[in-house]
DNA sequence: AGCACGCCGACT
DNA sequence: GTCGGCGTGCTC
């Protein structure tokens, strides 16, 4: 007999149902509604298979879509992606499936069945019932007795709320239907009644008026600056280099006709580039589930996405990953999947190319056949901390500031943390204060707050040392607020706070007033400054010490992203630095943004460090120290005799030892992705977490 | 993941 | 003597 194999979105590898009462039809890429431990549960079909000897299988219930829903292509990759990952299949369609809609599903006694088998009470399953409202376990044991028929489908789109008319009489009424104007429409009454802040009683008002009513999801129409594509004689395996409004219009040249799949890290890097793409359709997580279920049922065009574009259902003629190299590709939950080298593999597999567009490309993709374009030579002026007098700001670098100051103009500090300081430090013995979950200084935060970045634990400061009770608790590692203080008393300038939870009103600036923001990275997807001529990092080490191999490169592409911060105009680059001499500040200085991850790629193949080899980490944990230890050991020593010289690195403590009263400790694995496979094989999965390409080594990895 | 089962530590 | 920690097994 013909079995299914159903993925559900759950770290599982495929179970096997038999197909739906009376359907013979095609089953593979379809979603289902399966039992699952007595409940309903919605999955995919991934594969066929003759049913196996054993217990006997469960029916799946029924099919939500009269056609596949994924094509055999997507099947194929969630495959490999997994083999890729090191994580079940049923993981990766939780990363990248979008939400299932919701479901109607309704019961009855199969119309032949003796109602006599209805326990007490359930009397009324001889008609259609909605499931909800009886006990699935009931459910469940009649569904196995083969006597419940059932329907299981998503709910039908009732349309969405469009205006209908231009406005209301009523200021009241008025406000709300202005409101859905510009929102152009709304999920339902209670989202624009949310939105409008008002009751749904007003937005009711207006259904019945007829001001308002209901529709079909508008189709977002083009507009929009039109930008002239700069062509390519033959398509490249990665473009760098260039200004930002060259690297816009080379991508208009690659995908100037037919499909396309443009893969982005972030929403706010995706929605820079719309605005020069109007023609482009955005898919990512921001959208309603209603827009991203019209989409994946009909991809086409020039898409653009976050991570869950890959498995959009279509063959585009290419696959652009923008920023190759940046943090957010990587995902912190579920698979941790680092996405660039899962869009290669969707391109290997759908045989299509793919071109890496970013200013400086990452290490991994060096090796490509590719395109540089040149650069306006940064203008960087690097301030070093052993000569220069002052602090946090030297001499020269409030100089700088004067100046802008004096012409009208705006500067960017970049601040390497929030709070206050990184730290607090006795002078007298040097002791700091710690916190008491994890091996962290507490930061310290104005007026009297310490505070623990990875716990959040909070304690106030101390007023003298509690080892040797000198007075002389000095604040160390200057962060946002020292900066914006010590600012404060030295300028006359406006003063702007950008941090992510914490962002002034920069309207002023935007319309090209003079200030100064004072913040973290979040500036860099913050909006552009239009007066923009200073960007001063006034501790720029600061971004340089995280104990991880990839510090440096990112440090690389932090500095040059800075370059970029006002287009057009190049602002000055300050940096205060104790390092003056680092590589990443040569390659600036050159103007090249690949001398330096040429650099890196050299130093990483002398460590045998990717990309020259994968590396996993193993992460084990435990409340005793000693516990984590033995654990980790175990694993080491459950490899022994399989691995080879070299294949296994540790275990060693975490970079952060202790986190959250946890021990952390790590092991790495290097190898190819199928000796990693072999080498995960003779582990119990269930005695460590995986990441299948570690860019962090600090913290702990979630759930 | 999420849930049940089962075995050792600290407590009304 | 029980409550509850989490280690182990299982889900078609």
């Amino acid at each position: 007999m013909r079995a299914l194999r159903v993925a559900l979105p759950l770290p599982l590898p495929p179970m096997s149902y038999l197909p739906p009462l009376g359907e013979e039809g095609e089953a593979l890429g379809r979603r289902v509604a399966v039992p699952w431990r007595g409940e309903v549960r919605l999955g995919v079909v991934v594969g066929e298979e003759e049913a196996p000897k054993g217990p006997a299988l469960r029916h799946a219930i029924a099919y939500l879509d009269p056609a596949p829903y994924l094509r055999p292509q997507e099947v194929a990759f969630l495959e490999e992606a997994a083999r890729y990952l090191f994580a079940p299949l049923g993981q990766v369609l939780a990363d990248l499936l979008p939400p299932f809609p919701e479901v109607r599903h309704r019961v009855r006694l199969y119309p032949g069945a003796d109602p006599k088998v209805l326990p007490k009470g359930l009397e009324a399953l001889v008609d259609w019932q909605e499931a909800k409202g009886f006990d699935p376990k009931l459910l469940d044991l009649l569904r196995e007795a083969g006597v419940l028929e059932e329907e299981v489908a998503f709910k039908e789109e009732r349309g969405v709320l469009l205006p209908l008319k231009e406005a209301h009489p009523d200021p009241g009424l008025d406000r709300v239907l202005q409101v859905l104007r510009s929102l152009g429409h709304a999920e339902s009454q209670a989202a624009l009644a949310r939105a409008a802040g008002v009751g749904v009683g007003r937005v009711r008002r207006l259904l019945e008026e007829g001001y308002i009513g209901l529709g079909p999801l508008p189709k977002p129409k083009p507009s929009g600056p039109s930008l002239e594509p700069l062509p390519l004689p033959e398509r490249p395996g990665r473009l760098n280099g260039g200004r930002f409004s060259e690297r816009l219009r080379l991508l208009k040249g690659l995908v100037a006709e037919g499909d396309h799949l443009v893969l982005f890290p972030e929403v706010s890097l995706l929605e820079r580039f719309l605005a020069f793409f109007p023609e482009a359709r955005p898919y990512h997580g921001g959208l309603s589930p209603r827009e991203r279920e019209a989409l994946f049922k009909d991809p086409k065009g020039l898409v653009f996405a976050t991570y869950g574009g890959l498995l959009l259902p279509f063959t585009p003629r290419s696959l652009v990953v923008v920023e190759e190299g940046s943090e957010s590709y990587k995902l912190p939950s579920g698979s941790r999947a680092f996405i660039p080298p899962l869009a290669e593999l969707r391109a290997r597999l759908l045989g299509v190319p793919l071109t890496y567009l970013s200013l400086v490309p990452a290490v991994e993709v060096l090796e490509r056949p590719g395109l540089t374009f040149p650069v306006p030579k940064p203008r960087v002026l690097l301030l070093d901390l052993r000569r220069e007098k002052g602090y946090p700001f030297t001499g020269r670098a409030l100089a700088l500031l004067k100046q802008v100051e004096e012409r009208g103009r705006q500067a960017v500090v970049l601040a390497p943390r929030k709070g206050y300081s990184a730290l607090l430090l006795c002078a007298d013995c040097a002791y700091k204060p710690t916190c008491p979950n994890c091996a962290l200084p507490l930061r310290f935060h104005r007026p009297r707050r310490l505070l623990c970045h990875q716990c959040g634990h909070e304690e106030p400061p101390p007023l003298l040392c509690p080892r040797c009770a000198s007075p002389l608790l000095e604040p160390k590692g200057p962060g946002l607020e020292w900066l914006w203080e010590e600012l404060g008393q030295r300028l006359s300038l406006p003063l702007f706070r950008y941090a992510k939870e914490a962002k002034d009103d920069l309207t002023s600036l935007l319309e090209g007033a003079p200030g100064v923001v004072v913040g973290t990275t979040a500036l860099l997807r913050g909006p552009t400054l239009p007066e923009l001529a200073l960007v001063l990092l006034p501790y720029a080490d600061g971004f340089l010490y995280e104990s991880d191999f990839r510090a440096a490169e990112r440090y690389h592409r932090l500095l040059w992203a800075l370059t970029e911060l006002r287009p057009g105009r190049r602002p000055l680059l300050a940096l205060q630095t104790y390092t003056p001499d680092h590589p990443a500040h040569q390659g600036l200085l050159e103007g090249s943004v690949e001398a330096f991850p040429w650099v890196e790629k050299a130093l990483r193949e002398a460590l045998d460090y990717p990309p020259k080899v994968r590396m996993v980490k193993l992460e084990v944990r435990h409340r005793q120290e000693e516990r984590a230890l033995e654990e980790a050991f175990a694993l080491r020593a459950a490899l022994e005799g399989v691995a080879r010289e070299g294949e296994v690195l540790g275990p060693a403590p975490a970079p952060v030892p202790r986190v959250k009263g946890v021990y952390v400790f790590h092991l790495l694995l290097r190898g190819s992705t199928e000796r990693l496979s072999e080498l995960l094989s003779r582990l119990d999965r269930r005695r460590f977490k995986l990441d299948p390409d570690p860019h962090r080594f600090v913290g702990l990895l979630e759930d």
